[in-house]
DNA sequence: TTGAAAGCGCTAACAA
DNA sequence: TTGTTAGCGCTTTCAA
C-alpha cells in the first residue's frame, strides 16, 4: 500500500475543478459536460488512477469482499469449491478471504470472528468436523450478516445451504454394489458429528432393505476422529477378521477407501473379484491410479458457485427486504470404470 | 457488513467523553487517567466493541492484508503452501487474499491489478506456466509494492524469493536412479518457460556426467502444455518406444511420474525390477498408493512461512529503510520405500 | 488529563 | 453543469 497512489483530489487539482466533478465524470454521471467527462477520463487514464477501494468501503459501509470458511484447502474436493467461488464472486466484483478451519472447532470460532471484523460482507461455511456448537455462527446471523452454508450444514441455523445429495450418493453407492450381487456391504461411515455422514449411512441402509439385504451394525464402523491412513487401515482389518466379512465396501471417504484397498490387497484378495469397494473421492486422482474402486464425485465447483450466487444475493437485496433462505441441492454422480465392475 | 457497529463514537456518547479519549483509553495511551480507561474498556467490552479495521486501513494507508498470487490450489503442494503463508501472516495480524492464476498469463495480469486495487500491503507471487512477461510485476515493485517470489521466481526483478533447491533436486533423483545401476536415465521435463525445469534438468545432467554416464538428448522430453495425463503417457510411450528405450525415469512432476508408471505397467514391465522412476510428488498420497514410487518432498509448508516472513519484513520496514533482496533456498527431501528401490 | 479539529479518499445532498 | 460541504470511523496534532 505504499507508493502513493494518485487520488481524485489530484486529477481535480490538474484539471482545476472540484473532486465531486471528477468522482462524477468517471462514473459517467448525467450532469458533467461530455468536455469535462473527456479531460478527466482522459488524464485519469494518464495518470493510471485506480480508486481507493478502501475509502470506497469506508464510504459504502460495503467491502465487496466475501469470506470463506473452509475445513481445509488441501483437499481437492474443498479447493474445487473455493474455484467455483471465485468465479461467481469476482465476476461479481467481490474479493475471496479464505480462512482454514483445519478441522478445529477453535479456528473455526477465530476464524469467524477476524472475517467479521475485516468487515466482510457475507460469509460461506463448511463446518469443522469437530464442531458441535453452533453460537459464533447464530450471533453473526444475528447481526444480520448473510450467511450460506455449503456441504457440511448447520441444521440448527435458519441459512441457505448448498448441499450434496448425499443420502442419495449412498443410496446409488450401495445399490451400484448390491447391483453386482455382492450380499454382505459393510461401510466405514464419517463422524457422527457431520449430518452428511448421517445421510449416506440411511442412504446405504434404505438401499440394502429397498433390495431384501438385512443391516448388520457389525458390518458399520465409525471413524471417529481425523481421515487417518492407519485408521483406515485398521478399520478394515476390523471388518476382514470378522467371523463373517464382508464381501464388499462403502467407504466414507478417499482415504478409507484408499486404506481398505491396501488392506484387501495385503490380504492377497482381489478387487472386485473378491470384494468390491466403493468410496467418495476428495481426492482428483484416485480414479487415475486405482481404477478398481468405484468413485463417488462430487460437484465441487457447482457447489461453489451455488453458494456463492446465494450469498451475493443476499448481500445485495435492498435493505428491509427479506431473503428467504434456499437450499439447493446437487447430486453426485458415480465414476464407474469397466475394471471397478465384478461380472 | 451489516448490522450497525458499536462505533468509538457510540462509546464516547454514552460516556460523556470524546471520541479520542476513547480511541486513546483503547490503546492504553499513558495520559488517560486510569478511571477513564477503566470505564472505556469495560463499556467496549460490554457492547462489544470491534475496531473498524476499513477505517484504521484508510487512516493508516495500510491494509493489513496480504496479497497471493498461486497457480492453482488443487495442488496438494500449492495448498500447503498457502497453510504455511497464513500461519505466519495471522500470527502477525495480516488476512491473506488468494488468488489463482489457473496457470495464464492474462488471469496473472488481472489478479496483479485486483490485488493492488484492494490495496494490499505485498504480494506473493508463484508465477504461472505461461508467463514470460513480467512488466505486471515490475510496474508495482516500481510502485513500491513490497514482492516476494516464491517456488516459481522470476530472476528479471529484484525481489526476495524462496526457492527450492530444484538442481540439487534433480542431482539427488538422478543419483538415487544410478546408485541402483540404473544406465539410461529418461527425464520428462517440464516446460522450459520455468527456471525449475531448468534446474532440475540441470541437476539431471551433473549427476549423469558426474557419475560417467552420457547426456543423450533422446532421452529428454519436455512436457509442453500444462501438466496432463494424456500427454504424460504419450511421453512415455515415446520413450519406451525408442530403440535405445531407458531403463529409468526422472518425472518432473506427479502427474507425469504416475503416467508412466501407468504405461510401464500396461506394457508388463515392473517398476522398479526392470525400470526406475522417481517423480515430484506435488499430490498428497501418491507414495501411499504407489509404493514403487520414489518420490520428491517438496517443502510446501516451510516455504509458505519463509515468504510470508520475508514479505512481512519488507512491509514493516520503516519508510525510506532499505530492504536487501534475500534469497531463501529450501531443500527436498528424497521419499524412499523399500518396495521403490532395486536390489 | 482531555477535547476540538483535521484528514485519510470518496460520494452525495444541497446550493449555486 | 459544477462546487461546497459533510461525513463514513478512526487517529493524532495542537490547544486547553
Amino acid at each position: 500500500m505504499k507508493g502513493s497512489q494518485v487520488t481524485i483530489k489530484d486529477i481535480a487539482k490538474q484539471l482545476g475543478v472540484s473532486a465531486s466533478t471528477v468522482s462524477r465524470a468517471l462514473k459517467d454521471h448525467p450532469d458533467i459536460s461530455p468536455e469535462t467527462k473527456k479531460a478527466v477520463t482522459e488524464l485519469a487514464e494518464e495518470l493510471n488512477y485506480q480508486p481507493n477501494s478502501i475509502a470506497l468501503s469506508l464510504r459504502q459501509k460495503k467491502s465487496n469482499t466475501i469470506g470463506v470458511i473452509i475445513p481445509e484447502l488441501v483437499h481437492f474436493f474443498f479447493s474445487t469449491v473455493i474455484n467455483g467461488i471465485e468465479d461467481v464472486a469476482y465476476a461479481a466484483g467481490y474479493s475471496v478471504i479464505v480462512s482454514q478451519s483445519n478441522e478445529s472447532y477453535e479456528r473455526e470460532v477465530m476464524d469467524t470472528k477476524a472475517l467479521f471484523n475485516n468487515r466482510v460482507d457475507g460469509i460461506l461455511v463448511s463446518v469443522s468436523r469437530e464442531t458441535e456448537n453452533y453460537d459464533h455462527f447464530q450471533s453473526l446471523v444475528n447481526r444480520g450478516i448473510p450467511m450460506v452454508f455449503y456441504d457440511r450444514i448447520c441444521k440448527a441455523i435458519n441459512c441457505s445451504q448448498v448441499i450434496i445429495d448425499d443420502f442419495d450418493a449412498g443410496y446409488q453407492s450401495t445399490k451400484h454394489l448390491i447391483d453386482q450381487g455382492y450380499k454382505r456391504i459393510a461401510h466405514i461411515s464419517g463422524p457422527s458429528s457431520l449430518i452428511l455422514s448421517k445421510e449416506r449411512m440411511d442412504g446405504y441402509k434404505k438401499a440394502l432393505t429397498d433390495h431384501g439385504l438385512k443391516i448388520d451394525e457389525t458390518l458399520i464402523l465409525e471413524e471417529k476422529e481425523a481421515k487417518d491412513e492407519k485408521v483406515a487401515k485398521e478399520l478394515t482389518e476390523q471388518l476382514l477378521s470378522l467371523s463373517l466379512p464382508p464381501d464388499a465396501i462403502f467407504a466414507n471417504n478417499d482415504i478409507a477407501a484408499v486404506g481398505a484397498m491396501l488392506v484387501i490387497k495385503e490380504k492377497g484378495l482381489k478387487i472386485p473379484e473378491d470384494i468390491g469397494v466403493v468410496g467418495f473421492s476428495n481426492w482428483r486422482f484416485t480414479s487415475l491410479t486405482e481404477p478398481a474402486l468405484t468413485t463417488v464425485d462430487q460437484p465441487g465447483f457447482k457447489m461453489g458457485q451455488e453458494a456463492a450466487k446465494l450469498l451475493i444475493k443476499e448481500i445485495e437485496a435492498k435493505e428491509g427486504e427479506i431473503v428467504e433462505p434456499e437450499t439447493v441441492v446437487l447430486k453426485t454422480d458415480l465414476i464407474i470404470r469397466k475394471s471397478s465392475v465384478r461380472k
